[in-house]
DNA sequence: ATTATCTCATTGTCTGACAATGTCAAATAC
DNA sequence: GTATTTGACATTGTCAGACAATGAGATAAT
């Protein structure tokens, strides 16, 4: 991304160059800073102690004796991770995992307006990716997870009857389609945007009970995901995702 | 978010507050940590001086004095920026602007593990997102946006003939689409998911070039979505999206 | 005009200190 | 004995000052 000084004209600076190929064989190195390669230590610490969300880890003095740095950049690295959204920290107590971490993890900030129309947008950005899930789940949930499925509905239609608050059980409901989907990354990024929906939502307009009209029809869309008719649970689907939008539609206008 | 607190049980806690809805009026008091206060007070500077994009922000000394806070301060504020990618910092040069800035923005962050596997999976969901694009793209884009795709087409198609890298003049044509669909989330977090990619792909495998067999294809596309035709324009999308998804498979199944 | 060198501004790191706050155990009250 | 209060301690948050490492722009040399 650094690599933006190309007018057209700059296809012409050949004159040096005289064999590209072997240019191009180079790979930049790396620049390795010091935090990065606390961030690296951590990161072999924390796989070779097995800690899990919600452990703790040890303390930045600890952490600066033993990797033999500052404190201060102990305090740096643990700063970006926490920009990063994989530890909480807290002055007084300590400091917790709060994301799986792995050598092979890699990490994606996404930069979102908090606004009214930022509603529609991950909305409209949410349906795509859900209505794939649903896609994916049909055709592909063993039985398992289809069984999950199941599961997972009969509370979310217990709550819904019973007056209760079913927003956690319709979340636990959709995750199971989309696991179901067999790419979890689909699950991932419905959920950060699930959760950035109800975080611009619940700021200015309170609480978020969104898609109420719609619990009836999740009765449909899971027996037609385990069934497997995909096309089917992909209308149903569909018919979900804009009962929402309408309502969202109508808070918008409202206002 | 924090709010995960809530086993069915939990519900007959009410021993103390006798009045459960004065207590539900109340919102948590937002704990401000002197680094919150300092990056609102960048939100709202780089709001100010309308910095964009690429833009310097100032040092950190001059921050530090400015806001009435310690260096070290500023440089946490700024590092959690950093690890959302907000900013760029260069040792010895300064502190780069690398993401739009506004009061009302919102930061997503979504860890992936780094995998042959991801590969395939980060592109099927960038292809539903693209997919999804194009065809908003070819039923709302207006004059300028249309104008703008041909042209990023042309240049697109020069370096490919010539035999340059047309890599950036790929992701420029891909971005006009995604501009044109008229939700900039689409765009957004096919880039993120675009640069995850290839950070992915770069790793273990070397240089990205994939899809150069579907370069051709991408006349018809820029066509399609210029009259308007959002069918068509979809599938020759599909097409191009299932050349790369071919090429990884090869290479991932070679290995 | 190009290249090499120098200077300086800027970020990176370290040290040491104190403040603010959550945790946990001891002390106290019932 | 049990519940509540209190206080010591550990831990993160903030500050100040110093020096190192590096990149960019100015300057000098070819």
């Amino acid at each position: 991304m650094n690599t933006k000084n190309k007018n057209p004209q700059s296809a012409k600076n050949v004159k040096k160059s005289a064999n590209n190929n072997v240019i191009r064989a180079l790979r930049p190195i790396k620049k390795r800073t010091r935090d990065m390669e606390v961030i690296d230590a951590l990161i072999e610490m924390i796989e070779a102690a097995g800690l899990k969300i919600g452990d703790r880890l040890p303390t930045e003095n600890e952490l600066a004796k033993k990797l033999n740095v500052g404190r201060s950049t102990i305090r740096e690295a643990l700063k970006s991770w926490q920009g990063m959204g994989i530890i909480t920290r807290n002055k007084g107590a300590g400091t917790i995992l709060a994301a799986e971490v792995s050598s092979n993890s890699i990490y994606v900030p996404i930069t979102l307006k908090l606004e009214a129309e930022s509603l529609l947008r991950t909305h409209g950005v949410r349906s795509v990716l859900e209505i794939e899930a649903t896609r994916l789940a049909a055709i592909n949930a063993n039985e398992k997870q289809r069984r999950l499925i199941s599961a997972r509905l009969e509370i979310l239609m217990y709550d819904f009857e019973m007056g209760d608050d079913w927003r956690e059980a319709d979340a636990l409901f959709h995750g199971a389609i989309n696991e179901a989907s067999g790419n979890p990354l689909f699950g991932q990024m419905i959920k950060q945007l699930h959760d950035v929906f109800n975080d611009i939502y619940v700021e200015p307009l309170g609480e978020a009970r969104l898609g109420e009209a719609s619990i009836p029809l999740h009765r449909n869309l899971a027996k037609y995901v385990v069934e497997g008719n995909a096309d089917e649970a992909v209308r149903v689907m569909q018919e979900i995702l804009d009962i929402v939008q309408t309502e969202v539609k109508a808070i918008i206008n409202e206002r």
